[in-house]
DNA sequence: CTAATTCTGTACCGACCGGTGCAAAAATAG
DNA sequence: CTATTTTTGCACCGGTCGGTACAGAATTAG
């Protein structure tokens, strides 16, 4: 029942850990074996036992990031109101693409939003997954409307394509640098576009509560 | 005064458009020599007698990208209002992203958002040119501020990096396949965000006008 | 015409690319 | 112990990378 042969002397989650770090910082496309494997501490010929190829290692480190590095994705999908998820997802986004000691931005864009022939598949890997997290948003957003937590004269699709399109974009303005203080400005702004449970009546209760909008308006 | 040597057999702008088109598609990174000189139409050493080198190419690319498939920047900052700035700029910056014919999503982004050591210093061009253009912008909110177009609440660069935030997002989710018209749904929402002057009173003038705020509110 | 200048195509450079063959090493099974 | 299984490191594969040397072609200057 215990392995047969020589055991592998690396950890395969570390040797991800690494992976990813990599990837991160310098695309699928700018990403060498060498560097791959001098990152990891590990042999060519290792890497290709453990994971396959270059392709099946990124996919791994690219599951294993958005598993840890964007777990915060269920929470916020998690809170109580379409409105508190949406603040949470971007206030954490803004968090984890300037994350002192990762580098900055995200995975799931930086790995590639562009590349030639060669590396097509990757780049359509990583649209796909991003369109899977949207997805999982306009789910949230639906199941708001339909019970009130939102304006039934919402879409929940083009809400969940709002919030991804600002989250994408703040992943691109943190790969140039901006700073994890600016990017919240921006997301306070961002907030401000994104309608919330006080502001309307819901159809499944009177409209009587008190407003607890954190929203700042136009005065 | 006339040029000594033997005539150039093809035209600098028909060629640096050719490499447009292949940097866009495939970014810095992801675009080889090959890949160019067959897109152009031209010989290696011509390319190289041309333009210097990949990176000098590239940059002329991107020079030449701005200059004509960016114009709407410019005419976007001259509107007259800080609002119809940023509505121009975003909705231009939809089509733009999206416009049939030529790849989906934006040469300042996608040319090359992460990249190796060797492509490193293409990835900084590349945002300082996006910095510099929303330096543009925010100088605009910061006179429309000063002359009571916007709330003298308002920080001028908060509201520059929004709208490149979003603009960023939307090269993004256009480089994914997003449609024209999903991203203008997005627009609209993202429009939602930022002030009007319609919204405020101005400084230097009573508050009598009748609004003539297109933006739609929460019911 | 000849000389000078500039561009063009071929053919090549060393370096690196992703990927692998192979034998030694390290473990378990009997 | 021997046989089997798996990982390891070394060395190498053909192909492509960005870049260039060189000679011939095409032009102007005189």
């Amino acid at each position: 029942m215990t392995q047969r042969g020589r055991p592998r002397e690396f950890d395969l989650d570390d040797a991800l850990d690494k992976a990813i770090d990599v990837f991160w910082k310098q695309g699928y496309g700018g990403t060498s074996l060498s560097d791959l494997t001098e990152a990891m501490g590990i042999s060519r010929p290792s890497l290709y036992s453990a994971f396959g190829n270059k392709e099946q290692t990124f996919k791994a480190a690219v599951e294993r990031y958005a598993r840890v590095d964007m777990a915060y994705v269920d929470d916020a999908l998690s809170a109580p109101t379409a409105y508190e998820t949406v603040s949470r997802y971007l206030r954490s986004n803004a968090d984890a693409v300037t994350t002192p000691g990762k580098p900055a931005g995200c995975l799931s864009i930086q790995g590639g939003l562009s590349a030639g022939p060669d590396d097509d598949r990757v780049v359509r890997y990583l649209a796909d997954r991003r369109a899977d997290g949207e997805r999982r948003f306009a789910d949230r957003f639906a199941r708001a409307i339909a019970d009130g937590g939102l304006p039934a004269s919402e879409d929940a699709a083009d809400l969940a394509k709002y919030v991804s399109t600002v989250s994408a974009g703040l992943a691109v303005q943190a790969a140039a640098g901006v700073s994890r203080e600016e990017l919240h400005r921006v997301v306070d702004r961002a907030l401000l576009a994104f309608p919330d449970k006080a502001s309307h009546t819901p159809a499944s209760a009177g409209g009587g509560e008190v407003s607890s909008s954190p929203r700042a308006r136009w005065g």
